[in-house]
DNA sequence: CTCTAAACGAGACGGTACGTCCAGTCTTCGG
DNA sequence: CCGAAGACTGGACGTACCGTCTCGTTTAGAG
């Protein structure tokens, strides 16, 4: 009548550090993968972990930060921009490598953490760094090597131009289904990036404005 | 010896219909605006409504398609789009009217919506239809008009450049945090949305485009 | 905005083994004895344990063998039977130590039992070998020492003779409301057992009843 | 957003009185034979009797009064004792009697209704009227025609030597699983009954053992 | 035969309890 | 000491019935 088994199957050898980070991180990407944010449980990435629920909680105090580690030590960053000479082939570069990410398993994983950023500045604030200020600082990049060619006006060397086409693609991202088809990154470029970042052509400064 | 109380309070006349529902939306909204989306219960609500769960899962299968049409139920469109005679104040009008109705407590659940409607396609359609679309239907009725006044060329009378507003406040209020504020609304119409839409002052047909 | 209580109240030693057994139990025979068996709750068990419903599941596959378990623990057995010399007075010794647990809160458990026996084999045998079986034997070890005296002829010294009470006993406690009186005992052993299990009259040295 | 079907769907002629009664006394045995008492819903009733659960409550205050009644109506009594000439026979054919019912999926409704008579004295009234006291009626018109015969000492032409053979049948049909075997029934009647209620061999009064 | 009152079917209603699942904490033990 | 295992309290889940009720429809019987 009274409880449990006397033997106890704690056996192999124990993972310490970075072992136990790596397995906990790749159990972390394996149940996103299977089941997605919303239904991702701390149970399960322990067990798969064949790790405990305390020694996920003695290093993360919710599953959202734990999530945007593992996405982030998976998918570290953007890398470099690309540099074919022609802006507009740069900014489809760098518009691809965002997609590539969010049509990635992390994809869902990010869409899932930003419900969770509202209620917790601190997750959005770990989100907007890891995942949105890089594609932001490609953006930026590009924009600067066009200017120094003089195919984009100095004036949209600002983040308000750079953010431009992430934000455009992660509100596609949000609001429709992956994976993000061609098209959607060709028309951003352009028919809104581009036309408002290019230097005029003769004489005149602003895309819009009359040159006069 | 028996229990509890012999007294059975399901007395009053029962609620049907209409006012069930509106019982129900009634705390649907308290509910959320108390505690947010992700803490959002459908035995809180119930309680609140103090009606059963029964009455609840009869009606919706789950908890965001109750909160999408109980907020559409509280927030049912945005109305009528302004005419002002100036496009940049239609657009701000617009705009304005779409930033109301995220800084409100519906803005926290649309947030919370977006998260489920990854998993549940029907769930993003829904959404789309009540909360994006109509928006994007205001910003087309403003260039309609300005188009009519010579404001807006042509061209740009499409859901392309009709849900840019939308897409790009929208996505503000996904990555900071209420309320939006004002700089932001004139910043996306001066910056981006008239100088892609504007009609060419004298005889060139694209802003964007060479003239010849 | 955020909502609830902050504290969380699963602070104080955790109750484990044992001691939780013991909370349990006693839980469960508060509960008989206040509502009866047919109106048990595990739900109302587990708030007064302040257990989890989890914790009694994981133990218990259902009520019944709740129930059980609880009993028996808190009623372990019969204990000895009485040894006064004289089988009558043994005899009603013995159906006066089974009309005491029938008497008592565990008697309607244990009636409320029987009707879940049916459709488990497994709560009958359990149920029979910790309530029925141990009066048996009772009652058959009263017998025995009689035939030793020679008060009882050897051939009722078989289940038979010696369920013959019990068996009378828990019918009448069946069909008829608690107390049993003291009458039907008497009844049983003087009516009944007695007449079936005597010794023959001529040379017996029968104490009971003297014919002549 | 409203409710319901606008159409109706209450067509075919509708059943009053007996028909009704013959209906809801067949779904109700229906279920038991299935499910058994424990698992008997009045929901699960008023649909296989496609009736309304208002129509059920209207005649019945609850389920045992309902059960009641429908194995009452399906087995309405014991009939006639059988008459072979030999009392012997008379009580085995009697036993057979009861152990039919109980062997039917009738019996196990009654095994269901003795845990419910606890709680509620009238119906443990309803049930001995209907299910006891007819068999130890049987029981005692037997024992009456033995006595005319000489077989039978009068004394033992009361209620307890009459229910002696149903209470232990019931008993045994309350402990083990059915069928009843046969030789249970011949086992109360040759060295239980029998020895305690036949006349004495010759002038002895006892109604043991003839001492010689 | 018509009219009315009752009974009927259907099923929504406010509730309670179910048995499951998971969160986050705590305990125990092995390495 | 720390990792692994997992038991613990707590609480929401979605389902199933409870017994009551409202709603129209059908039927029986009175006039």
């Amino acid at each position: 009548m009274s409880s449990a088994d006397p033997v106890d199957h704690r056996k192999g050898p124990r993972r310490r550090g970075d072992a136990l980070y790596e397995a906990i991180f790749a159990a972390t990407l394996d149940e996103l993968n299977a089941v997605g944010y919303t239904e991702l449980k701390m149970e399960r990435i322990a067990n798969r972990a064949r790790a405990s629920k305390g020694s996920l909680y003695r290093r993360w105090p919710s599953r959202a930060e734990l999530v945007v580690d593992a996405v982030h030590h998976c998918f570290p960053s953007h890398g470099e921009p690309p540099d074919t000479g022609s802006v507009r082939e740069d900014l489809l570069g760098c518009l691809q490598k965002i997609a590539n990410l969010l049509n990635s398993p992390s994809g869902e994983a990010i869409r899932g953490l930003m419900a969770d950023t509202i209620r917790n500045p601190d997750l959005m604030e770990a989100v907007r760094i890891r995942f949105i200020d890089p594609g932001v600082g490609l953006f930026l990049e590009v924009l600067k090597r066009g200017a120094v060619r003089g195919e984009v006006r100095a004036s949209a060397l600002t983040p308000r131009f750079a953010s431009l086409g992430p934000d455009l693609l992660r509100q596609h991202f949000m609001v429709h289904h992956s994976p993000i088809p061609e098209r959607v990154l060709t028309e951003i470029v352009d028919e809104v990036v581009l036309p408002l970042v290019r230097a005029p052509r003769d004489h005149a400064e602003h895309p819009g404005r009359d040159p006069k």
